[in-house]
Order: C-alpha cells, then structure tokens, then sequence
DNA sequence: ATTATCTATAGATCTATAGATAATGC
DNA sequence: ATTATCTATAGATCTATAGATAATGC
C-alpha cells in the first residue's frame, strides 16, 4: 500500500503525536514500537520507513514536547502581561496537569528517565530545562538580575516537584496539598 | 552446590543490596534478574530460590530503601535538637545526593517510574511520601499544625525536586544553582 | 562418625517480547 | 506500507549436583 507524500507526511506525525502521549504515559522503555505504530494505525515494519530507529524517534518527540512546553509557557506569559507567573503557575500546578501525564509537560513525566541516560535525548532535555530557568527569570519577581535567576530555578523546582510528588501520592488529599500548598507559596503576590 | 544457611541468608541480602543500587541507577526495567545475579556474584537460575518474581525483589527493595530514608531522616533530626531542619536540609541538598543516586534517596530517582505503575510498589511509595510529610511536620516553621503541614508539603516538593533537575541538567553551573538556590531559600532562619 | 536426605546453586533451556530487517505489493 | 521473519534479550523454569543438615549408630 504505496501512499502519497502527502500522507506519509501525516503518518509521520501521527507517529509522532502518538508517541508523544505514549512515552510521556509508559517511559521511553514502557512502550515499543509495535505499541506506538497500532495506535498511530500502522503496522510494525512500516516504523523504519519514517525513522532509522526508536532512539531517534524518542530524539524527535523530546524536541517536539520540549518545544512545545517552551511555547505554551511563552504564551501564557505573552497573554496576561500585568500577572504572567500567576497566569503561569495556575496552568502548571493543576489537577489538570496531574491527571493528563500523556497531555503535560515532558519535564514532569520523563527527567527522572532522562537522566539516568546519556547522549543526545539527554542533552536536549537539559538544554530544556535551562530554557525554562531564562523563561521563567524574566517574570519572577527579585531586585537583581542575580536575585530573578536564583528565584527562577527555585521556582523551577517547586512547580515540577509539587507535580511529580502529587501524582506519586495515592491518597487525593495529600496530592491536592502539594498542588494548592505550592500554588499558594509560590504566588508572588503572597510573600517574598 | 549447596551453601549454609547463614552463606544463604547472607546471598539474599547480597542480591537486595546490590539490586538497591542498581535500580536506583538504572531503574527497575533498565537492570536484568541476571545483571543483578551477576553483581551479587551469582547466577541467573539461582534468583529464583530467593524471589519467586523480579516484581517480588522490586517490593522487597523499595520496602527496604523506604525504611532506610525514613531512618536516615530520623537520626539527622535526632542529631542536631536545636537545628533539625537545617540539617536534614545540609544533607539532602547536596552534592553527594545528586552524584550518586545508586546510593541516595529512592524517591529522587524512581518516583516516576513507580508513579505510572500500580500495585504493591506503588502504595509503598506513597505512603513513604506521606511519611515524610509528617516527619517534615514536626520541624518545619509555622503557627498552627495546619501551616506546618502545609509547610512541610512544599519544603518535600522543593527538596526533591531541586535534586531531581539539578540531575538533569548538564551544566554543573545551572545544578548548582538548583541546589544552592534551593537550601538558602528553604532555610527557615533566613526566612519565611 | 557414618549414612541418608535435603536444598541452594549452576547451567542449560524455554517462552515471550522487542527492535530491526527483508520480501512483497501497489 | 504490509507481512513475515530474524536476532537478541529478559523473565522464568528445569535438572543435576555439590555440599550442608539431619538422623542414626557407636
């Protein structure tokens, strides 16, 4: 079944979109290529003829989900200029985010995974995560461009770390209290 | 070749020790029953006389290494009376944590994987979280045993999750603002 | 101390699975 | 792009045996 340019190019992404949901769900490791393919409605063999391996697709969907994050934390900022971190904390430290690990932010999913690994997955995360600081140094409050930075990676830490306990805890309460706790801490308007 | 009961006792700890490290640094699908032997000095086929499942070893590990952070809490806070918090903090905010997660807190390294999970491993992790949100509790700043638990949520997600990017991020630079950033601002005599 | 029994381990093997390749078809 | 196939790997099982333990005897 030859197809048109044009489909290979749509079957492409749907891989891609496929497998974005897929690792952020199971880990890299937690799904194979015959998984993503059946859900992009492929079948197996047909993977090698849009990527040379599963190393490199799991390269592109981190590049993907890691512009993505980037974007959307841009946006966020771009859409509420006189509150842009409370904007953005509101979106990031949320049940939503809690409950979607397929549809949320990569960092909050995979960087444990990440780091035990080396090369070029890795290095893109990194570069990420060092984005993300720069991203969030120009909206945190502080009296100096050294003060915003060290507040930007607290920040940084806190809203990832409130994620990834509160998924970890079974009991709702205790992972509502990671959320709302952080929330409210981190609210510039609140304190420090 | 048949071994005594006290080399055989002695075999099982052997496996749950080194199976503690290696998981730690590869995560429990990144290591084989048979990596895990073969560190332990011995063969694949003999696993099964001491676990009747790789899933049976992961419980026992997590089980172990749990326990193990909750001690290791416990006495630093014994420790030091006049300070408690400040040296938890001196301790888990460090270099050491982050270069060696083979042999550091489980929570900073398999939080994840174990949070996609369900079962037996899961509900020992999240109890063990929640653990330690009550030990936090009790040496946190804070008016009322409301606040303080509420202090003692974000300080955890803070902890963690300082450690956790700082792991991800290959610029020592950028790690070490993490860290650095992270214990000055959980320091309850500077602040808050 | 001898003899019989028991059992932890080594080593081989089985089965399922996963990544990857090759042949075929349109 | 499909379908079949290949190869490697991983968890798990099986069998034989070294050698520890238990029962017996002096």
């Amino acid at each position: 079944m030859r197809v048109s340019r044009e489909k290979f190019a749509e079957n492409r992404e749907k891989i891609l979109s496929v497998a974005g949901v897929l690792f952020r769900e199971n880990g890299f490791d937690g799904v194979g290529v015959a998984d993503i393919m059946k859900a992009a409605g492929l079948t197996h063999g047909g993977f090698y003829g849009h990527f040379s391996s599963k190393d490199e697709l799991a390269l592109e969907v981190s590049r993907k989900l890691i512009d993505r994050v980037e974007e959307r934390w841009k946006e966020h900022i771009a859409s509420s200029p006189d509150r842009p971190l409370e904007t953005l904390l509101d979106h990031y430290i949320h049940w939503r985010t809690v409950d979607d690990p397929g549809g949320s932010c990569v960092f909050a999913t995979l960087i444990q995974e990440v780091s035990r690994s080396r090369g070029a997955v890795r290095a893109v995360f990194s570069d990420g995560l060092s984005v993300l600081v720069d991203t969030l140094a120009d909206i945190v409050p502080g009296d100096s461009e050294e003060e915003r930075r060290a507040n930007a990676a607290t920040t940084l830490s806190s809203m990832m770390g409130a994620v990834i306990l509160a998924r970890a805890v079974e009991d709702r309460g205790l992972a509502e209290q990671f959320l709302v706790t952080m929330r409210r801490q981190l609210d510039p308007g609140s304190q420090r």
